[in-house]
This record gives structure tokens, C-alpha cells and sequence, in this order.
DNA sequence: CTAGGGTTAG
């Protein structure tokens, strides 16, 4: 069925139909009417039948209808149909001229519509506002500045100077190509502006990122009584979501609810975007249910709020919920998807994303090609990121900066440094992100001599970034000197150049020098901010100095950080190498937002305070909170427990970070609990577990077994793990001393003795120790024969 | 005449 929208055109249209069964119907008039009645319907269908009878009844170079057919292909995008039209005939309207243009500019052929344009002029035809406006909007697509600046000339002196939708294409052409002042002005010279303008001042703002002035426009806006639509809504609320204004976005979004508007595709997809980035995953959810239409656009914007908020595995779902749904992934998705794979560092989750990219033939974008970089980059996957650079067929600065990046994320400083000559050898310009990649890869004495030589390299384009790249780059391989001179080379003052070089103070254990900088920074009027305030806590540990830690802490406060859980946990820690546990537990107190590095550092200030049970309670207050605990976190409380001797609540921990929280033991975790162990007097658990774990026992787990086996006159498994450990480590002397000791005590004196010459033997040791333990076993040799 | 985002860096 077939029915032309307009009520003006429907006797024409049924006139058609009688037509159709009619064929001897063929008056132009009618035929026109109908004409008229295809183009405001679209419809095709019937335009291609009435064409035909054209044709049949040779009307078809007739201006009249040439013009209206141009105008019924134009209106349904077919371009060569309209282009046929249009050349049939020498006289054609304004009207199929202006559809022409703008059909060209539809189908990115911005160069065909500006010389139809100038033709315009060489046979003397004026344009009309139509003409401008179509014309402007060629400009804006084809970047052409220059062109619209003689546009918007045209317009000056014609009549049509105040014209709405004139003025608003010269807004929008300005703000997207040109000067956003110059669009401004115009703007704000309009006499009229409706609907359309506000939003596009609005959406300009943003896009230049001006928001305050965005925010403004759409409070004058109200104000001068001009109601907002979908455009405008969706333009504000990614102005909140750009500039994390949630509680703005918010506001708006509530005169939205219960409306249509809230339920309109873009709008709901901007309002998931805004929730999304301001980490509210439930309303986000809630706002990505009411869109009436999910497109690929609004899955990836659900799935990116769960990719950015370190929630991979809930982004995977909904991932797998869309296709489901039939709606095919792009490129963001992937994007997204695999960044989140790389954050959470799920190598097999992003070699499974590897394999749909592939799947859906995405692998030469090279955007999805570069996340897939850093994926296998940062899971330490270097050799696969190596190989899929080299396959690249389109590489450009990003590709080497990110593979650059992984291997200075896994301390490969030198591998980084040749893929960097690699890169200028295949003459790709390096830019400043490459030098600051660069810089982060080399921490180590011997990475000086390339860090010297990227210095020479990137002193051109120096940036706060490099330069404090720099500083911490020359701290690490071990020039103070030339980090300071960096520091005090700094052609701008910034935050960050403070805080890198304060952290480099703090490696060369130059807390007072620190100390003295940060006076320099208050005179010099720098703001500090919670990281500045973090290094300089931990100077005040290194320095023991508890009185300048507790007048930091007071500045601190001063400068409102009291809740920040960055200055907190570096309180926390100071106040703890302090010695005040009570300083720390009250610093800890006060904050109301407690992330997982702050309860594992007063976790670990606890622990190191020796009280066992309150290490426990702490951990079971964090668990209660709903914070999940690392394997960091369960090192402090294992420690704890071995240190207090609390076998039940240690096990308890060791199995619990297992069973509760996925989290593998490393081997300073299986350290812990064999220490613990073999303490308790749990010798043959502590065997057992020691032979069990999946790592090589280090030799001072060894060691403490021996010793636990020496405390529990243990004599049949103290010389078996002694024998082995002698065996592991025949350099070592002190597995020979505490066998000995062992033998002694079981009244094998010989065997001691032998031992100790074995030792003297084959580590040369005599020391005065080794003297004392020989005559301690001649003293229970000769007790014993008395 | 107007609207929705992503990869690398501190």
C-alpha cells in the first residue's frame, strides 16, 4: 500500500490510481499533481511508474517535469536518476538545482555540488536561501573555510541577512570548520533563533570545550521561552558526560522522565553515556532499558560503562547479550572491550576477543588493531604484539607508541629502545607520547645511556609530560643530579614536575631535600595536590620525622584532603613507620570512601604493630564493607597471623583468598603460612605444603622449616630437610650450624662435628660463630661421657 | 539549519 502523506495531494493520488487502470489518462496537470504528491511521500515506487508514463506521453523535457523529477530522486538519495534528469533539459527550477547540490553533498561528492553551484552563477541563475544554505553545508563537509567565508559574504549584502536557518547554517559552519568566535558572534547577532540555533550554539560549545558557556545557552534558552528537543537535550546532557557533571545531567535528565524524549534512541544513548562515565552502572543500566531502539551505538555505550569501570566480565556479557540480540558489534565495541581485557590484564579473554575481531572481519582497523596491541602488550604477551605489529598492513604513531608502552610496562627497557630505532627506520615520526612511553620503559642504572640519548632527542618538543617523564626516568637509573637538573630546567611550573621530583627525592632516600623543595613550592605559589601531599608523607617516614609528618598532616587538612583516600593512605602509612598505630588508625577513621589500598594499608600498619587479632578484626570490618581484598592485602594479614602465632585465623586467610576471592598464592603468601607452620609446631603440614606449592621453596622457607624442626627437636625430618638444604645450598653456612645443633640436642655429637667440618670445608668459613658452635658441641660431648 | 564514542602518555 501506497498513501502520500499529504491530505493537498490525495485526490491527485487517486486521480493516479485511476490512471493506472486507465491508461488513456495522460492531461499534464494531473500528471504534475501526482508528481507533486510522490516527491512529499517518497514514494519511489509510484515515481518510477509515473517516469515511465512521462516518458510514454513525451513530456519529459518538458522543464516542469524534468525539475519535479529531479526533486522526486533527489528526495529518495538515487543520484544517478536525479543526475539523468537533470541533464535532459536546458531550463530547470531553482528548486532542482538547490536538490542537486545538496543530493552531491549526501553522497560525499562535496566537489561536483560546488561546481553545479558555480555554474549557477555563470548562467546568471540567483541563488535563493536554499542555494545558500545548501551551499554552506558543502563547506562544512569539505572543510572548505575559504569558499564559505565567500558565502557568508554573499549572504552579507543580500536580503536575506537575518534569516534563521541562513544564520544557523553560518553557526554551524564557523563552529565545525572555522573560528567557534566567529560563530558565536553570528549567533549572538541573530535576531531570531529558534529551536535549531540554541541547539547548535550548544552543541558548538561542547565540541570546543566550552561548557560553562554551553550550560548558559540552554539556561537563556529557557529563558527566552524556547522549549529544548531531543537535540538540545541530547547536546547537554554529553556536555554533563564530557565534563563528569553527572549531577547537572542528572537534574535535566529528570525533566526527561516518564517523557518520549527520555526514551528516544540518541537521547537514552547520551543519558547510558553520561551514567555510564560517572561510574552509575545501575541507572545507566536503568536509562539503556527505556530506549525504545537499540542500535550498535547504544550496546557499545552499556558495554563500555561496564569495561570502564574495571567490570570486563559483565562488558563480555553484555557483548555476547547483543548479538544475541542480532545487533552486530563494531569497532568500538571491540575497542572498548579489548581496552578492559588489557586494564584487568585477561589474556584469554582478549585472545577470544582476538577471534571475533577476525571472525567479523575487523582486524585491519586500525583502532581495533592498536587496542589488540596493548592487549597482548600489557598481558605480557610481547611476542604475539611483536608479530601483529609486523603483519600490520597500516601502522602509524599510536601502533609503535603502544607496543613501546607494553614492553616498558613489563621492565623490558632495552627491547622498547630497539623497537624505537626500529620505528625510525621504517621513518615513522616519533611524537611526544613516543618520548614519554619511551622514557617510562628505562628504570634501571644501565638504561641511562638511551635515557640520556632520548633526552637529546625530545629537548625540542619538551612538555610537562617528557620533562617529568624525564625526572623520573633520570631518578631511576640512578642520577639525582640530572633528575634535579631537569627539575630546575623546567621552562613551566607544574604540579606534576613537583610530584615527579619529589618522588624521586624519596627513592634517593633525600627526604630533607624533599622537605626543603616543598617550602620552595609554597613560595612559589604551585597548589600541591593529593599526590604532592602523598610524597611528601612518605619523606616524613623515611626521615623519621614524626613532628614535620604531623605539620604536613595539618596542612593537608588545611588544603581539604581529609577525605582523599590518597593523602589518607600515605597518613596512614607515615603515622604507621612512625610507630603510631593510634595516629593511623585515626587518620584512617575519618575517611568515609575507603578504596582497597587504604584498608590494606592500615591492614599492613596493624600488622607491622604486631597485634594479630586486630589485623583479623580490621580484615573482617573490610570484607564486611563490601571492599574485596587483593593479594597484597591477604600478605599484611597472613604476616599478621604468623607473626602473632594465629595458626586458625591464618589458615582461615590462606583459604579464604583462594576459595572466596579466586586470588593464587604467590610465593611470598606460601612463605608466610609455612613460617607459620612450622612456628606453630605444624611441621608436617608445613613439609607438605612447602613440597606442594608451585614454586621452587626459597631457601628461607627452608631455613625456617629447619629452624621450626631444631625448636620441635624434630630429628628425623630436621636432617632430611637439613640434608636437602645442604644439598640446594652447599655455599650457605647456615643449614650446616642448625643440623648440627639438631644432632647435638638429639646427642649425635659425631655427626655434628662432622658437619661443621664439612662446612668449614666447603664454605671456608671459621668465624668466631662457627668457633663458639664447636665448642658448644665438645661441651655436650664431654657432659655426655661424663 | 541541529544530536550520540574509542586506542597510546603523568
Amino acid at each position: 500500500m501506497r498513501h502520500a502523506q499529504s491530505q493537498n495531494y490525495s485526490r491527485a493520488l487517486f486521480l493516479h490510481e485511476s490512471a493506472h487502470l486507465d491508461a488513456s489518462v495522460s492531461d499534464p496537470g494531473t500528471l504534475l499533481g501526482v508528481l507533486h504528491a510522490c516527491i512529499e511521500s517518497k514514494g519511489l515506487d509510484q515515481g518510477r511508474e509515473l517516469h515511465q508514463k512521462i516518458v510514454e506521453c513525451a513530456y519529459e523535457e518538458h522543464p516542469s517535469f524534468c525539475s519535479l523529477l529531479v526533486q522526486l530522486y533527489a528526495k529518495c538519495g538515487i543520484l544517478e536518476d536525479a543526475e539523468r534528469c537533470f541533464l535532459q533539459v536546458e531550463r530547470r527550477s531553482l528548486e532542482a538545482w538547490n536538490c542537486l547540490i545538496g543530493l552531491y553533498d549526501y553522497h560525499g561528492r562535496g566537489g561536483e555540488a560546488i561546481q553545479l553551484s558555480q555554474r549557477m552563477c555563470q548562467e546568471c541563475l540567483m541563488w535563493n536561501d536554499t542555494t545558500m544554505v545548501s551551499v554552506l553545508c558543502v563547506c562544512t563537509s569539505k572543510h572548505d573555510l575559504v569558499l564559505g567565508k565567500h558565502v557568508h559574504a554573499r549572504i552579507g549584502c543580500s536580503t536575506a541577512q537575518h534569516d534563521i536557518i541562513i544564520g544557523t547554517a553560518l553557526v554551524n559552519m564557523y563552529g565545525k570548520i572555522g573560528d567557534i568566535d566567529d560563530a558565536q558572534i553570528i549567533f549572538d547577532n541573530m535576531h531570531i533563533r529558534n529551536v535549531v540555533s540554541w541547539s547548535s550554539i550548544i552543541a558548538l560549545c561542547t565540541k570546543h570545550g566550552r561548557y560553562k558557556v554551553a550550560l548558559q545557552s540552554f539556561e537563556t534558552m529557557l529563558q527566552e521561552g524556547v522549549l529544548p528537543n531531543t537535540f538540545t537535550f541530547v547536546s547537554i546532557i554529553s556536555t554533563c558526560a564530557s565534563q563528569d557533571l553527572s549531577k547537572i545531567g542528572k537534574m535535566f535528565h529528570g525533566r526527561l522522565i516518564g517523557t518520549e524524549l527520555e526514551k528516544h534512541p540518541y537521547m537514552a544513548n547520551a543519558l547510558t553515556n553520561m551514567y555510564g562515565k560517572s561510574g552509575n552502572l545501575n541507572e545507566a543500566e536503568s536509562v539503556f532499558n527505556t530506549s525504545y531502539k537499540k542500535d550498535t551505538y547504544s550496546w557499545n555505550m552499556i558495554l563500555a560503562a561496564y569495561a570502564e569501570h574495571g567490570k570486563c566480565m559483565d562488558a563480555i556479557k553484555y557483548f555476547h547479550e547483543m548479538m544475541d540480540e542480532g545487533t552486530l558489534p563494531d569497532s568500538s565495541t571491540f575497542v572498548y572491550l579489548l581496552s578492559a581485557c588489557a586494564n584487568k590484564l585477561v589474556l584469554v579473554d582478549g585472545m577470544n576477543m582476538h577471534m571475533w575481531v577476525t571472525l567479523m572481519g575487523l582486524e585491519t582497523d586500525i583502532a581495533v588493531s592498536n587496542t589488540l596491541l596493548n592487549m597482548y602488550g600489557k598481558c605480557n604477551a610481547l611476542d604475539v604484539a611483536n608479530h601483529l605489529l609486523n603483519d600490520m598492513p597500516e601502522k602509524d604513531v599510536v601502533s609503535w607508541n603502544t607496543l613501546i608502552s607494553g614492553h616498558a610496562h613489563n621492565g623490558l627497557g632495552k627491547e622498547a629502545f630497539s623497537i624505537f630505532q626500529q620505528m625510525i627506520q621504517e621513518g615513522m615520526l616519533p611524537n611526544q607520547v613516543t618520548y614519554t612511553c619511551l622514557l617510562d620503559a628505562f628504570k634501571s642504572q644501565d638504561m641511562l645511556a638511551a635515557g640520556i640519548y632520548i633526552h637529546t632527542c625530545a629537548i625540542s618538543q619538551l612538555n610537562v609530560v617528557i620533562t617529568s617523564a624525564l625526572v623520573n626516568m633520570y631518578g631511576k637509573c640512578g642520577s639525582f643530579q640530572r633528575a634535579l637538573k631537569v627539575f630546575h630546567g623546567r621552562i613551566v611550573q607544574n604540579v606534576l614536575l613537583w610530584n615527579a621530583m619529589f618522588a624521586v627525592c624519596n627513592q634517593h632516600e633525600r627526604g630533607k631535600e624533599a622537605l626543603n623543595l616543598f617550602a620552595k613550592m609554597h613560595k612559589d605559589e604551585v597548589i600541591p595536590d593529593n599526590f604532592t601531599f602523598s610524597n611528601i608523607l612518605s619523606s616524613c617516614a623515611s626521615e623519621e620525622a614524626f613532628n614535620t609528618g604531623k605539620e604536613v598532616h595539618a596542612l593537608a587538612i588545611e588544603y581539604g584532603f581529609v577525605q582523599d583516600s590518597v593523602v589518607a593512605t600515605a597518613l596512614v602509612n607515615m603515622y604507621g613507620k612512625c610507630g603510631s598505630y593510634a595516629d593511623a588508625l585515626g587518620v584512617f577513621n575519618l575517611v568515609h570512601d575507603r578504596d582497597v589500598i587504604l584498608w590494606t594499608s592500615i591492614i599492613n600498619v596493624s600488622s607491622e604493630n604486631g597485634d594479630g587479632k586486630e589485623t583479623i578484626r580490621l580484615l573482617h570490618q573490610m570484607q564486611e564493607a563490601g571492599i574485596t581484598p587483593n593479594h597484597i592485602t591477604f600478605l599484611s594479614a597472613l604476616s599478621a597471623c604468623s607473626h602473632s602465632g594465629l595458626l586458625n585465623e591464618g589458615r582461615d586467610c590462606f583459604t579464604s583468598m583462594q576459595q572466596d576471592y579466586s586470588i593464587l598464592p604467590t610465593a611470598d603468601h606460601y612463605i608466610c603460612m609455612i613460617d607459620l607452620l612450622a612456628r606453630s609446631g605444624s611441621l608436617t603440614e608445613a613439609e607438605k605444603l612447602m613440597n606442594n606449592m608451585p614454586f621452587q621453596a626459597s631457601y628461607v622457607s627452608w631455613t625456617t622449616l629447619l629452624g621450626a624442626c631444631k625448636n620441635e627437636n624434630d630429628l628425623e625430618r630436621g636432617e632430611r630437610v637439613g640434608k636437602h638444604l645442604i644439598s640446594l645450598y652447599p655455599e650457605k653456612p647456615s643449614a650446616y650450624v642448625v643440623l648440627s645443633q639438631i644432632y647435638t640436642a638429639a646427642g649425635r655429637e659425631d655427626d655434628a662435628e662432622a658437619l661443621i667440618a664439612q662446612m668449614k670445608e666447603r664454605t671456608g668459613i671459621t668465624s668466631e660463630i662457627n668457633q663458639f658452635q664447636m665448642n658448644a658441641i665438645r661441651k655436650k660431648k664431654l657432659l655426655f661421657l661424663e
